[in-house]
DNA sequence: GGAAATTTGTTCGTATGTATA
DNA sequence: TTATACATACGAACAAATTTC
């Protein structure tokens, strides 16, 4: 699914990237939730800190923002 | 802030001489909290590693005990 | 209302690899 | 070779907000 555990970017950053693919395609559609940091883990088959770092990076671009005890929701376009 | 980037003493005793004399003035009282090593990170600039490594300098030399998922702690005087 | 589960927030513990002096 | 420093990643504990039953 893209991400490439042997590539030179740091996991975080390839599963982030899988993260904004999905929401530029429409499969997570503005202010839907994406999958929790538990879900991500499981998916990708990392660990929390690493999921978290995922969504921080998408954070930081913007793509979503994060509501504590409840999820990570895709920003409005 | 007195962290000397370009002095001959690594930055971790740097800064956990910094800490040391804020302890000892006061600014961090006995049982009290002393900055994450986050906090640490951001306010001297410096990576996780080295934040920890201030720490546990402070740790050895007996002024600061560390307690996993809450902090560290100014020793009891 | 209350208890339990889910979810994110914060923090320290540990390990590996890389780079530099 | 050793010491220092950074980046990445996994593990574990505690805390707080939310949801569900």
């Amino acid at each position: 699914m893209g991400v490439d555990l042997d590539g030179p970017e740091p996991m975080y950053e390839q599963i982030a990237d899988v993260i904004a693919a999905r929401i530029a395609d429409g499969t997570y559609p503005p202010r839907r939730r994406i999958p929790s940091e538990a879900g991500l883990c499981e998916e990708f088959g990392v660990a929390r800190p690493t999921a978290r770092s995922a969504i921080r990076l998408l954070v930081e671009r913007g793509l979503v923002v994060t509501v504590r005890g409840k999820g990570s929701y895709v920003a409005e376009g």
